[in-house]
DNA sequence: CGGCAACTAA
């Protein structure tokens, strides 16, 4: 009588928390699973406290997923002071695991009178379900101490939990275990070990294990096959799935998903297309793996067709598919379908994931699509999902890929979680955009943050220091690549390559080059477009020549490389040939930077008709680049009149352009035809043609020095002059002539060469000259082209001082050299 | 009363 009171109030108050709390998890009576509340007052076996009774609700419960229910009974047990006998407890335990109720579960283990394997299997696979393996792990090793059977059931969850925590050595010793118990032959066991070794890429001893299972099974067999596709073993899975169907087991759903993987291994779209159709055949094509399966086989063999085929006939209530779809559009450069997608997907109130987000994110990047970016941003924001590290990356990426860097940093300010992408997707957005200082200062402040620099970051870093000219820092960042190893990454490697040749340190640049061990195209490119631009053509030709050796395929910009070569130097027979080569034997069609290297070359040996014979006959409109080219031909071989007509067509594109003025003047002075030089300066009056400030620059131990024309600002001006001076005499005794033409001013010609010794480039040569140890190379930076005068005085200048004397200017660089420069006079 | 295998990926 005092239990059945118990009983009853018990029942109250469970009624009261649950059934009101929970109405949907209550006491259902439709489901007919379990009691109505009175039945529990009334029912014999309940009375009896007959443990069976409780152990079969439980197990209803269980099968239910009605853990409150679940719980509820095991309020009554308490209440009852009752004791269940071992397999009842272990039924309440399951009831808990499965609940995700660990600790509750952990109580009952702990309250239990007696507990035999079952319950330390169950309770360990609750620890292995809540994350919590050396618990695990733990229970095992008291299972074993206290005695327990090490049945088969206790290895194949155990290996579960080593799997999970990539415990391999404790895995060796359970194999043992196993194999002096003699489990390995159980089909269970076996297949464990299987898709243990298969995790830690062990592929032999995963085989041992199927060999050793005796009556194999369905999922034996899977498994095996599953091992040799995530190894990358294709053909042998290919194989042992053949083998299966030879010993006539019907591969499930499970085994098409590794065979599918196998088939994209080795290519084999034509037989994964006949086990489509066995796939449909045995009606597993609506099962989701086996759909995603199929969509990664067509998506990466380019068979799109195929693979939209797939995806409408699959389902599509869940986020998978489409975000498998919108991510594999967005990679392979059809971002109009995968926003396409997007919307779709929206519209059909399955919820994007952060993947999803991610990739539609990253066409919208790729297109540059700031409107449709912001669209998607908002359903970011809606979602929730802005604070996810992944997704707020690939909306900074959108913002700098639209060139919004502003918006791009108000999200860097406010995110909460940063990784590496996150800084790299800054400091890409400012390289690109041209921005090398901020993306120097956001490395400082990257690694001020102890954020691991990656490739990605080097790589940029190092194009920033490229786009700058700035070599100190260059070659600081090439030492932290070779102590973070990361010198020995090919685009890393490529990155330094640019680098150096950009900052005027070619020989560094071609040692780079010689210590990769593999090189790639950009590699190639990079060395012969860096020779190339350095004036040295027979060494960018030589770079060539043995890259055809390689087996590296040429591409567009190898061969703007070589013919830009070509035209720097003045090889007018090879150019012509390579010319040819690349159209008929390497099959590119050239394009227009081809044509404008085609012209210069022509242009510079004099061949001015054939250069407009060759523009007439181009198939592209010429650019402001192609008439500049022949402008610059016209200068140096004194065609007037084509001149004229070239400057003009530069002028209409870009009538802002104070260098081509300055050309047309000047070749207007060296024809001696003063009224044409007095229009020239009033028409640039006439259009407010800002002259750009001539600006050159020289790094000295760590600090940059800029210099403009006649500068007096320097702190070591008094010196600077004084070198000028000293200069001047020398270079004159040595019988250079100061050509006046250069300067448009109109005073006389003793103040014209008073004004071309302060050119910006004298005054940094001096610097240089003065702050340099004598042997060491004098490199200068220029914002402009350099000027005619200052060329042929620097020239005499590094026969003077017999010092290598380096120039960049906006076109090339300039390698004088006693008395020569290695432009050979045209630029 | 308990156990083994498969999907996207910035």
């Amino acid at each position: 009588m005092i239990r059945s009171s118990c009983c009853r109030k018990l029942s109250t108050q469970c009624k009261t928390n649950a059934w009101t709390r929970f109405p949907q998890h209550g006491f259902s009576t439709q489901s007919g699973l379990f009691p109505e509340e009175h039945m529990i007052h009334t029912s014999p076996q309940i009375s009896d406290f007959n443990s069976h009774a409780y152990a079969s609700m439980l197990q209803n419960c269980i099968i239910n997923g009605e853990s409150t229910t679940g719980k509820s009974l095991h309020c009554h047990i308490l209440k009852r002071g009752g004791c269940l006998d071992v397999f009842a407890y272990n039924v309440l335990l399951n009831m808990y695991v499965k609940s995700d109720l660990l600790s509750d579960a952990h109580k009952v283990f702990d309250e239990m009178p007696e507990r035999n394997t079952v319950s330390f299997v169950t309770l360990i696979q609750g620890c292995a379900m809540a994350l919590r393996f050396v618990e695990g792990i733990e229970l095992f090793f008291r299972l074993h101490r206290e005695g327990h059977e090490l049945n088969p059931f206790v290895f194949t969850t155990i290996l579960k939990v080593l799997v999970s925590m990539e415990w391999a050595e404790l895995g060796w010793g359970v194999h043992a275990c196993i194999q002096k118990l003699g489990h390995g032959s159980d089909a269970f066991v076996g297949t464990a070990l299987i898709d243990a070794y298969s995790a830690c890429g062990l592929v032999d001893p995963a085989r041992e294990a199927f060999n050793e299972i005796i009556h194999k099974d369905m999922v034996s067999w899977t498994g095996m096959v599953t091992c040799y596709a995530e190894n990358g073993f294709f053909e042998e899975a290919l194989e042992l799935f053949s083998r299966m169907r030879m010993v006539e087991l019907k591969p499930n759903n499970f085994t098409l998903v590794s065979v599918f993987k196998a088939l994209l291994g080795v290519g084999a779209v034509d037989v994964g297309r006949s086990i489509h159709a066995c796939a449909l055949k045995m009606r597993y094509e609506m099962d989701p793996y086996v759909g995603a399966a199929l969509l990664d086989l067509y998506t990466k063999t380019e068979d799109i067709e195929d693979a939209r085929r797939v995806f409408e006939e699959i389902p599509k209530d869940d986020v998978i598919p489409w975000s498998f779809m919108i991510a594999r559009c967005s990679q392979s450069d059809r971002s109009e379908e995968a926003v396409e997608l997007f919307c779709q997907m929206w519209q059909t109130l399955v919820m994007p994931n952060q993947f999803t987000f991610a990739s539609v994110l990253q066409a919208c990047a790729t297109m540059a699509g700031l409107d449709l970016g912001k669209q998607i941003h908002c359903h970011v924001l809606k979602v929730g999902l802005d604070s996810n590290v992944f997704v707020s990356n690939a909306l900074m990426d959108v913002y700098a890929k639209c060139g919004k860097m502003e918006n791009s940093v108000e999200l860097f300010m406010e995110s909460t979680n940063r990784n590496d992408v996150t800084w790299n997707t800054l400091i890409v957005g400012y390289v690109q955009l041209g921005d090398g200082d901020k993306a120097l200062n956001l490395f400082l402040d990257m690694l001020g943050d102890q954020v691991k620099a990656t490739e990605v970051t080097y790589s940029s870093v190092l194009r920033a220091c490229a786009g700058l000219a700035a070599l100190e820092p260059g070659t600081q960042i090439h030492s932290l690549t070779i102590k973070t190893i990361y010198d020995r990454d090919i685009p890393v490697a490529n990155a330094l390559i640019d680098m150096y040749a950009k900052c005027g340190s070619i020989k560094e640049a071609r040692l780079v080059f010689n210590m990769m061990s593999k090189r790639d195209l950009v590699s190639w490119n990079a060395m012969i477009s860096g020779y190339s631009m350095h004036g040295l053509g027979v060494e960018a030709l030589r770079i060539f020549e043995n890259m055809q050796k390689t087996g590296i395929r040429a591409d567009k910009l190898t061969f703007v490389g070589v013919l830009s070569a070509c035209s720097n130097t003045g090889l007018l027979d090879k150019g012509q040939a390579y010319f040819n080569s690349m159209v008929y034997d390497h099959g590119i069609d050239p394009c227009i930077e081809h044509y404008t290297c085609m012209v210069g070359l022509l242009g510079r040996l004099g061949h001015l008709d054939r250069a407009v014979n060759l523009i007439e006959e181009m198939p592209f409109e010429p650019t402001v680049m192609v008439w500049r080219a022949l402008l610059g031909a016209c200068v140096t071989h004194k065609d007037v009149e084509l001149g004229r007509i070239s400057a003009l067509r530069v002028l209409e594109m870009e009538p802002q352009d104070e260098a081509t003025y300055v050309l047309l003047s000047n070749m207007y002075a060296t024809a001696r035809r003063w009224d044409n030089v007095a229009s020239v300066r009033k028409s640039m009056k006439k259009k407010g043609v800002k002259k750009e400030p001539g600006l050159s620059w020289t790094e000295n131990q760590g600090t940059v020095h800029y210099f403009t024309v006649g500068d007096a600002s320097h702190p070591d001006m008094r010196l600077i002059y004084g070198m000028l001076e000293w200069l001047n005499m020398k270079t004159k005794k040595a019988g250079y002539v100061p050509n006046c033409d250069a300067i448009l001013l109109d005073v006389d010609d003793d103040e014209k060469s008073r004004l071309l010794w302060v050119h910006s480039e004298r005054l940094a040569l001096a610097f240089g000259l003065i702050r340099t140890p004598f042997g060491s190379p004098i490199r200068i930076m220029k914002n402009l082209r350099i000027c005619m005068d200052c060329h042929a005085a620097i020239k005499c200048v590094s026969k003077v001082v017999q010092r290598e004397i380096v120039i960049r200017d906006i076109n090339r660089f300039h390698h004088f050299q006693n008395g020569t420069c290695s432009c050979g006079d045209y630029w």
